[in-house]
DNA sequence: AGCGTTCTCTAACAGCGTTAGAGTTGTCAA
DNA sequence: TTGACAACTCTAACGCTGTTAGAGAACGCT
């Protein structure tokens, strides 16, 4: 039965998730598709290329699926933020992915995607290249983020912790219980970048008349935004 | 002449400047300080371990220096946005300073800095575990945008650039002239998550009393936040 | 002079990505 | 049935890596 390419890669993919990339060897990952090391050089250009293709197929699980747009009565940053999670919580499920990800310019399947994501962020009163450039930070946070959650995971256990809680600091020490974990962290970068956007297009909203042939996309708000954390 | 581990760890941040971290190799950073390579074990536990030193000297140069708290007049936000692009222009002199610096903890010495900084943020109305998520996820913004910037970098040349100037992605090509540079795509979401710290804390300030004890920092702000991009 | 610490060396190991080149298998045509 | 060509896999080996073992120099101190 001859391997394909494709084979290769779920394999690759499969190991990264299991022993992390520095465990990924190509004579381990033959051995595993019960070839030969030298062989995958006839799939594959090396493995780098490997590794990319190993990023496009994680790239490509998060583009926004069911979430092409805003619900009805759902406000723009509402459904921004949730595309947000959902692309970081992606990224948490594979181990490693961002140094698997890290500089993949976006994939051609997923232009569809950001084209339509580009129409609601226009649609809500932004100009096209600031609309990329919105878009481009989140992404930026979102990678950041995960980046820094799963470098802390590597670390072996302890790693001399240098524990902060000391009389000299007390700001660190009383923020200690009420920090919280991961998600929280998340958390509060997503909300102050969505309040910034959200601040944005209330004032081009109020400014300008409402943008032509585009539907009314409700942008009230109630307050704190995504609602309170998760303690 | 002795070589000490001062001496390494300097000669190894110079090299990981001009030849990247993957060209540092242990026998070509001995033959730059004239001593055979095992004579590096001597000196530090194993590489990664000399990374680390590395780091931590990359991570020295990012404490606020001479900014530990926004000048008289100066917006609370202004100031954290400034240590930022700050912090921001340290890792971009540093080639490859994301994957030498990621998932390093504060360094001790890093600490009162924080804590200095987390003074300034309390004192302008949050509380200590709100104030350390705030100024977490600004790191984590910062980390990925400088990331994607070097990741980008890096790519060799073209590498097939997927062309999105095509007409079936208007959006695109019409944003194409005016994303800006990498200056414009930090700026943009350093603006999005002052703005939304900014309107959390003129929200506090306007439902509580001024805090005891905090000389009343000015929050006033007139509008786009850090001016204009430089287009 | 002798000792111990500090620093450096050579030799070598196992593992890595990768290349060269020969060998096997399957398909289709004459 | 035979030959030819492409598709796929193999063994052997190269140069490089981080790292260990263990034998020396160099030096201050008693």
């Amino acid at each position: 039965m001859a391997v394909t390419r494709e084979l290769i890669v779920r394999a690759a993919a499969a190991m990264v998730d299991e022993v992390g990339i520095d465990g990924v060897t190509l004579r381990a990952l033959a051995g595993r598709l019960g070839i030969s090391a030298p062989t995958l050089y006839w799939h594959v250009r090396d493995k780098r290329h490997l590794m990319d293709l190993v990023a496009e197929q994680v790239l490509a699980d998060m583009a926004p699926g069911d979430r092409h747009a805003p619900r009805p009565g759902e406000s723009v940053t509402d459904w921004l933020g949730e595309v947000a999670r959902q692309q970081r919580a992606v990224l948490l499920a594979h181990r490693d992915s961002v140094r698997v990800v890290a500089g993949n310019r976006p994939t051609e399947g997923a232009l569809p995607g950001i084209e339509q994501t580009l129409g609601v962020l226009v649609g809500a009163g932004l100009e096209p290249g600031e609309a990329v450039r919105v878009l481009t930070a989140i992404g930026s946070f979102v990678i950041g983020d995960v980046l820094e959650t799963q470098a802390a995971a590597d670390r072996p256990a302890d790693d001399d912790p240098a524990d902060p809680l000391r009389p000299e600091f007390p700001l660190l020490t009383r923020a200690a219980g009420t920090i919280g974990g991961d998600d929280d962290r998340f958390t509060e970068g997503l909300t102050l970048l969505m309040d910034g956007l959200q601040a944005r297009l209330d004032r081009r909203a109020s400014t300008h008349p409402a943008p032509p042939g585009a539907e009314p996309t409700r942008t009230a708000r109630q307050d704190g935004h995504l609602g309170r954390m998760g303690a």
